[in-house]
DNA sequence: CTTGGCACTCCGCACGCACGAGTGCCAAGC
DNA sequence: GCTTGGCACTCGTGCGTGCGGAGTGCCAAG
């Protein structure tokens, strides 16, 4: 074996001890869990070399090797192949997931799903709107003045929003504006519906102009700001023990983050441009206060152009192959559940 | 000042000074901090009272006291006046809450709130729907043996279910349905809804009995067990950095009921029942794991036969009368927003 | 019943020490 | 040129010890 392939898989076999025991590993520890075929001196020479490189660091003189971000990264991008789920996982997590009759339940499962696999917190980003067309618009008067419009959509998405209108509202007016509502947005992308819409204002009965339009762009103001595909759900919590047990530092801004769906979806980031699994390890991410945990995720959804995403939270000290493998497949079944649907 | 009373004073400055501090309070610190009136061997002597009617105890000998869970009890039963909010805490409370223009959004924001004001973990039970009548139901195609039943209840809630029907449907059939489903339910209640829906069976067109009594049976199935008003939603979890630093034992226990909402609602159990707030101290909580958690919960809801609950939980060491006085607060303009809606 | 005094207990903390794990370097061997 | 065994050196950790302080319980006097 050359020496390069050897310091590589001494890498490996550091990344591999620290994440299973949580400890720095030495050189010589190292020769006795690993068939390396060499002393133990050879591997401080090797691992001196990895030092320089930056791939690993002592925490302190005299203790073991750790790896950086920058190992994790190495060992993520060179090292790692995706170990594939095993049958028995992958009827586990069809099984699982099919039994979901409800695009709520499907996003439930799925984070359980994937924090039980993995072990770590999840999280996964309702299905985005973007490819669903409005199947039917219903509005209900809560009050004179207040206006309930759902939108059911051709994927099974069921969206609603209140809206003021500031107008009175009759019986006759909402129904006849049902029908037009209807008529006009019906089979439209939602992208589009609100266009749609807006071109409603200009064919009103006479008489009823003002008021028309005024509800008209009251529905349209709230059709065009939907934001309900930035939800996102959590699941998994309890698995932040094992970020280790310094609360301050490292489990009380995980938790803050998990309450700020905002930070969240930033956090997923750029996942979402592909069905790639992607990885940020540590201080790539886009939040200081969150330097010591990474992220694995991907894209997900029934088509390129409407991914959503989800993934795993957890220390940068995490099994990234284990991780990558079932974000990947989480992420397929439910691509192809939601395809059905 | 009575001996009796005197005691009764010094219950409640350990438990005020142990719930500040977080460290026992020992009978020299006590006539420091408050206005006692009498030298620390007296207090000293109340103590002794005090530990053998079993309200407090002291972690070892020769350390100060801290309040057993009778002693909060009885702190919370007979020591305790309610805080008024102040009146820009009201506003805040109101402010914040009017802003919601969905229920999702009004569940969301009062746990927010609750979080804020307390300090603690809050839990909001979504309201219940038992009052709400339906407005109209929508029946949508997914496939042709997959129904998407959507239920637009008078209150503005929206209920949907996807519902596996054994037969073919075609669009004249389900328009039909659509119809008859809609002039049988309209109006009703939702627990009288499946009865009035179950009726239709019975009057069926001719030659499509047996299509129709399946598709039907599905439906009454799918809407008896609406479960959404089971759901619950949790906040504030940052805030268990306050449940001491002792991860393992008060921590994850929390974590793992906070992910579990069958548990949670367990948890805020008998609240329920009432519009008054009840206070769950330690061992007295159905759940082992969280001995030394409370729970402050109160019912709300529109009106006393629709109550679902909220509350907030936290370490036994909590600000009882702050919390109390938040949890109602909120429970009451939520509610009447609610109304309003 | 209250109060000051006093002896006693025990926790927490700092100090010091020895131990062990791990390293880096070197000289010898393949 | 790599590899290897040996060896001295460095630190971090764990453990026993000793001390100070907070707090108590009890007692005798007011």
């Amino acid at each position: 074996m050359a020496v390069e392939d050897r310091k590589l898989a001494v890498l490996r076999a550091i990344v591999e001890d620290y994440v299973a025991t949580q400890e720095p590993v030495g050189s010589k520890a190292l020769v006795e869990r690993h068939q390396l075929g060499v002393s133990s001196a050879t591997v401080r020479n090797d691992m001196a070399a990895l030092e320089d490189e930056g791939l690993i660091a002592q925490p302190h003189t005299s203790a073991g090797r750790i790896p950086t971000d920058k190992g994790y990264r190495f060992f993520v991008d060179r090292l790692t192949t995706l170990k594939a789920m095993s049958a028995a996982e992958k009827r586990a997590i069809s099984s699982f997931l099919e039994g979901a009759h409800d695009l709520d339940d499907v996003v439930q499962r799925s984070v359980r799903l994937l924090a039980q696999l993995t072990q770590q917190v999840a999280i996964v980003q309702y299905p985005t709107l973007a490819r669903s067309t409005v199947r039917h618009i219903e509005l209900v008067a809560l009050s004179t003045t207040r206006l309930l419009v759902v939108l059911i959509l051709s994927t099974g998405r069921v969206e609603q929003r209140v809206v003021e209108v500031p107008v009175e509202l009759s019986d006759e007016l909402l129904a006849d504006l049902r029908v037009r509502v209807n008529t006009a947005a019906a089979g439209e992308r939602i992208s589009e519906a609100a266009g749609a819409l807006g071109a409603l204002a200009d064919q009103v009965p006479p008489g009823t102009s003002s008021t028309y339009t005024v509800i008209v762009a009251s529905l349209v103001e709230a059709m065009s700001n939907h934001r309900s595909d930035e939800r996102v759900v959590v699941g998994g919590t309890a698995n932040l023990a094992r970020f280790g047990d310094n609360f301050e530092q490292s489990i009380k801004p995980m938790l803050e983050a998990l309450e700020e769906h905002v930070v969240l979806l930033k956090l997923l980031g750029e996942a979402t441009s592909s069905q790639h699994v992607t990885v940020r390890i540590g201080h790539e991410g886009p939040i200081d206060q969150l330097s010591s945990t990474s992220v694995v995720a991907t894209g997900y959804g029934a088509s390129d152009d409407a991914l959503s995403v989800l993934g795993v939270v957890g220390p940068t000290r995490m099994d990234y192959p284990g991780s990558m493998a079932a974000v990947r497949a989480v992420a397929r079944y439910v691509s192809t559940i939601l395809d059905e649907a």
